[in-house]
DNA sequence: AGCACGCCGACT
DNA sequence: GTCGGCGTGCTC
C-alpha cells in the first residue's frame, strides 16, 4: 500500500548534463529529509544512489508529463553530507561546467552506489576502529629556525600559504607539525594532506602513521580497492579518521571537522583531473579552505606561476600584494648541497651522441666510487618510430596521427595513444626491404646502451655495474615499483634509467648524479607552460641527488651533480637551473606571461570537439561561437573566442579532435559566458550539420593548450 | 551514464 | 528461423 507523499525532495543523481535531465529531480518522500541525506531512488528502469539537495536550489516544477515517483529508501547509518561539502560540490559543478549530480556522485566512494541498504548496514555494523588513539606518538623532531618560522606564521596567519622550500628543506616535517597543532587545538579537527601521485602515498602514510598512530590516518586514492575506499571514506565522514592522505580525488572527501589542507608539490600537473569534471584539486582546496574555515598550505620547491604570483609580497607599486602568504625555506637540512649543474653543449659534441663523453666519464667515476646515478628521459620504449631506409615508410599508427613506438623488449610496435599493438615487422610492410631502422631513443635504448658502455666498469666491490630501468612499462605489475625502488635503496643498482616517474618524491639517498640526456624537446613545444614544467621537473630531479649529507661527507664530499645535455645551454631555463634560482626564473616567466596576456594574468577555457571528421569537429565549434556572438551572450564583451584548431595529435583511435581557446581578463566574465553558452552548445549538437560529432567538452583553466 | 527498444547479418 | 550488432531516446 502506498502512503500519501508527505514531502517532496530534490535529489542529485548521476546523470550527465548533456542527457537532457535537469540538475535536480523531484521525488516523493514519506517525510522531510535533511539535505545531504543519501537515498536510493528509482530512475528509469533502475534504482540509483542520489543525494538529497537543498530545496532552494530546485530547478522548478516538474516538466509536464513527468510523474513524481517515491524514493526507494534512505541509506540509514550514514549521516547526511554537510553543507560545506554540498557547497564544494555545487561550486565545482558550476565552475567546471558539469552536472551537479555527476560531480556529487563521482565524489562518493563507488561502493556506496553498488551496495543496497542492507549490505551497507551490515558493513556499518562492523566495529569501527576506536577514535583518537594517537598510537605510539613519535617524539616530534626539533625544527630548524626556518621550519619554526614557517610553522609560527602558519599558526598565526590566516593564509592561504605557499611554502616555498627547496627539495630536502624539510617541508614534510612542517606539514606534520601543522597537522599536529590543528588536531591538538580541537578534538574534532581533521586534516587533509594531498600528494600528486598514488606512488607517493605509502611513504607519506608511513610517516604520518608513525607520528599519529594507525587509527588516526586513512588514505584515499584510486589505487585502493572499493571496500578499502569505502572504509576510509566512512572513517573520514564520521570523524573517526583525523587525517586523510590522498591524491586529487581526496579533495572531495567528506571531512566535517576540516581545519587544515596541505597540497604537497602543488605545482604538479597531476592535481588537474583530465577527464569528466576537469577540476584542479589544488584550486578546489583553496576554495574549500576558505568556505570551511580551514587553513590551506601549498608546498613546493617550484611553485606554479599561478601560486607564485598569488603569493607575491606587497611592494611600493603593488601595496596589496597577492592573496596568499609566501613562506621561505631555502636551506637543505643536514647541509646537503644542492647539486652543481653541468651543461653539456651538444653543438660541440659528435652528432648522434646519446651519452656524451664527459657525461659518460662522470657516470663511470661515480659508479667506480660506489655511488648511484639517475638518467632521465621522458620517453618510454626503445625508439619513438621505425622507418624504412629504402622507401621512407614509418611506423604510423593506423588509427591515430602518431607514430607507433618500438618496444624491443617484447618486439612490438605500440601506439601510446590508442594502445594499438602489432608485432615488429621483419621487412618493410610497404616495399619489403629488410632495412628497417629505428629513429630517436627511449628509455629501453638508454638502458641497453648504458649496459654496453659500462660493461667494463666495476664497482668498488669488484662487481660489474648494474643498470635498472623504471618507467610505466616496468612497473605495470602490482608492487613492481616498490620492488624496484627497494632494489635501488639496497644499492643493488648503480645506474637507474627512467622517465619522470623516478624524478618525483622518492628519496634515493645514495644518488649523487642526475642526468637529463635530452630535455630540449620541452623547450620549444607550442605549450606556453612547457618551460615552467621542464624547470620544475629538472629541479625536482636534481633534488634527488645528495639527500644524504652524512653519506656524502663520508665519501669524501665529492659534490653532487645535475647534468643537462642540450643544444641550448644559454636558455633561461638552464641558466636559472644552474643558479637554483626559481624566483628569477619565475620573474622572467611572469614578465613574459604578462606581456603576452597569458595566465595568471588572464583566464582560459578550452572547448574541445571530437568527431568523425576534422571538418565536423571544427564546424561544430565555429557554429557554437557564431551563435554566441549572434545572441550576444553575457560576458561575451570581455571574452576572446579564438578560431578552432586541430589538436596537436589530431586523430586518436579514429576520432578527429579540434579545440577552441577562450580567454578573458576576468574570471567572472568567463564564467558567466560559459554558463550561458552551455545550452547553446547542447543545441548545436543536435543540428544535422554536425552529424558525426562524437562528443564535446569544456576544460576550464586548462593546463595545456 | 545506463538501459531499453528497435531494426538488419551469420549461426545453433 | 534466432542471437546480437549498436543507433536513438528516456529517465523526476
Amino acid at each position: 500500500m502506498q502512503t500519501a507523499a508527505a514531502s517532496i525532495v530534490q535529489v542529485a543523481l548521476h546523470a550527465p548534463s548533456h542527457s537532457g535531465v535537469g540538475d535536480l529531480l523531484s521525488y516523493a518522500s514519506p517525510g522531510p529529509l535533511p539535505p545531504g541525506t543519501l537515498v536510493r531512488v528509482p530512475f528509469g528502469a533502475r534504482e540509483v544512489l542520489g543525494v538529497v539537495w537543498d530545496a532552494d536550489e530546485a530547478t522548478g516544477e516538474l516538466p509536464e508529463g513527468a510523474t513524481m515517483r517515491p524514493i526507494a529508501g534512505v541509506l540509514a547509518g550514514v549521516a547526511p553530507l554537510d553543507a560545506p561539502w554540498r557547497r564544494l560540490v555545487g561550486f565545482a559543478a558550476r565552475y567546471y561546467q558539469r552536472a551537479l549530480g555527476e560531480v556529487a556522485l563521482a565524489a562518493l566512494p563507488p561502493q556506496l552506489r553498488d551496495l543496497d541498504p542492507e549490505q551497507l548496514a551490515r558493513r556499518l555494523r562492523r566495529p569501527a576502529a576506536p577514535a583518537g588513539g594517537t598510537g605510539q606518538d613519535m617524539p616530534a623532531v626539533a625544527l630548524t629556525p626556518e621550519q619554526e618560522s614557517a610553522r609560527a606564521q602558519i599558526a598565526a596567519e590566516k593564509g592561504p600559504f605557499v611554502l616555498f622550500g627547496s627539495t630536502g628543506s624539510g617541508k614534510t616535517e612542517v606539514y606534520l607539525r601543522c597537522v599536529q597543532e590543528a588536531l591538538d587545538a580541537d578534538p574534532a579537527a581533521q586534516a587533509l594532506v594531498m600528494v600528486p601521485e598514488i606512488n607517493l602515498t605509502p611513504q607519506l602514510e608511513e610517516r604520518f602513521v608513525r607520528r599519529f598512530g594507525p587509527q588516526a590516518v586513512v588514505s584515499l586514492h584510486s589505487g585502493m580497492t572499493n571496500p578499502q575506499r569505502l572504509k576510509s571514506w566512512l572513517a573520514a565522514h564520521s570523524g573517526t579518521a583525523r587525517i586523510v592522505l590522498g591524491t586529487r580525488m581526496a579533495v572531495f572527501a567528506s571531512l566535517p571537522g576540516l581545519r587544515l589542507v596541505v597540497v604537497d608539490e602543488e605545482h604538479d600537473p597531476s592535481y588537474k583531473q583530465q577527464e569528466g569534471a576537469r577540476y584542479s584539486a589544488r584550486d578546489l582546496a583553496i576554495w574549500r579552505g576558505r568556505e570551511q574555515g580551514a587553513k590551506v598550505l601549498l608546498g613546493s620547491a617550484t611553485p606554479s606561476l599561478e601560486s607564485w604570483h598569488a603569493s607575491r609580497p606587497p611592494t611600493a607599486e603593488d601595496p596589496e600584494g597577492g592573496r596568499y602568504l609566501r613562506l621561505h625555506m631555502p636551506s637543505r637540512i643536514g647541509a646537503g648541497q644542492l647539486p652543481r649543474v653541468r651543461r653539456v653543449d651538444m653543438n660541440q659534441q659528435p652528432r648522434r651522441a646519446v651519452f656524451t663523453a664527459p657525461l659518460l666519464a662522470a657516470i663511470t667515476e661515480r659508479v667506480q666510487r660506489g655511488e648511484q646515478c639517475m638518467v632521465l628521459l621522458n620517453r618510454r620504449g626503445y625508439a619513438p618510430v621505425l622507418h624504412c631506409a629504402d622507401c621512407g615508410w614509418k611506423s604510423n599508427c593506423p588509427h591515430c596521427s602518431a607514430h607507433q613506438v618500438f618496444h624491443k623488449t617484447d618486439r612490438t610496435l605500440r601506439c601510446h595513444h590508442c594502445g594499438y599493438t602489432v608485432r615488429v615487422p621483419r621487412h618493410c610492410p610497404t616495399c619489403g626491404s629488410p632495412d628497417i631502422q629505428s629513429m630517436g631513443r627511449g628509455t629501453e635504448q638508454l638502458e641497453e646502451q648504458l649496459a654496453g658502455l659500462l660493461s667494463e666498469v666495476l664497482r668498488p666491490d669488484g662487481a660489474p655495474a648494474r643498470i635498472a630501468r623504471i618507467d610505466a612499462d616496468t612497473t605495470k605489475a602490482k608492487g613492481a615499483l616498490e620492488t624496484q625502488l627497494a632494489q635501488v635503496h639496497a644499492g643493488e643498482v648503480d645506474v637507474l634509467v627512467g622517465t619522470q616517474m623516478i624524478a618525483k618524491g622518492h628519496d634515493f639517498r645514495r644518488i649523487t648524479l642526475v642526468a637529463a640526456v635530452q630535455p630540449d624537446g620541452a623547450l620549444f613545444s607550442s605549450d606556453f607552460r612547457s618551460a615552467e614544467r621542464l624547470f620544475a621537473l629538472l629541479m625536482q630531479a636534481g633534488g634527488r641527488a645528495g639527500r644524504d649529507a652524512a653519506y656524502m661527507a663520508a665519501q669524501g664530499g665529492a659534490p653532487c651533480e645535475m647534468w643537462v645535455q642540450t643544444y641550448h645551454p644559454q636558455h633561461a631555463v638552464f641558466e636559472a637551473l644552474r643558479r637554483h634560482d626559481y624566483p628569477a626564473f619565475a620573474a622572467q616567466q611572469l614578465a613574459e606571461r604578462q606581456e603576452a596576456g597569458m595566465p595568471p594574468f588572464a583566464y582560459q577555457a578550452l572547448v574541445r570537439a571530437d568527431a568523425r571528421t576534422q571538418e565536423v569537429a571544427q564546424a561544430f565549434l565555429t557554429a557554437a561561437s557564431a551563435a554566441a556572438r549572434e545572441q550576444d551572450l553575457p560576458g561575451l564583451a570581455h571574452v576572446t573566442l579564438y578560431p578552432p584548431v586541430p589538436l596537436t595529435i589530431q586523430r586518436v583511435a579514429n576520432v578527429e579532435r579540434a579545440q577552441m581557446l577562450l580567454e578573458s581578463g576576468s574570471r567572472a566574465a568567463l564564467q558567466r559566458f560559459l554558463a550561458a553558452w552551455q545550452p547553446v552548445l547542447h543545441a548545436a549538437r543536435g543540428d544535422p550539420a554536425h552529424r558525426g560529432l562524437v562528443r564535446w567538452l569544456v576544460d576550464v583553466d586548462p593546463l595545456a593548450i
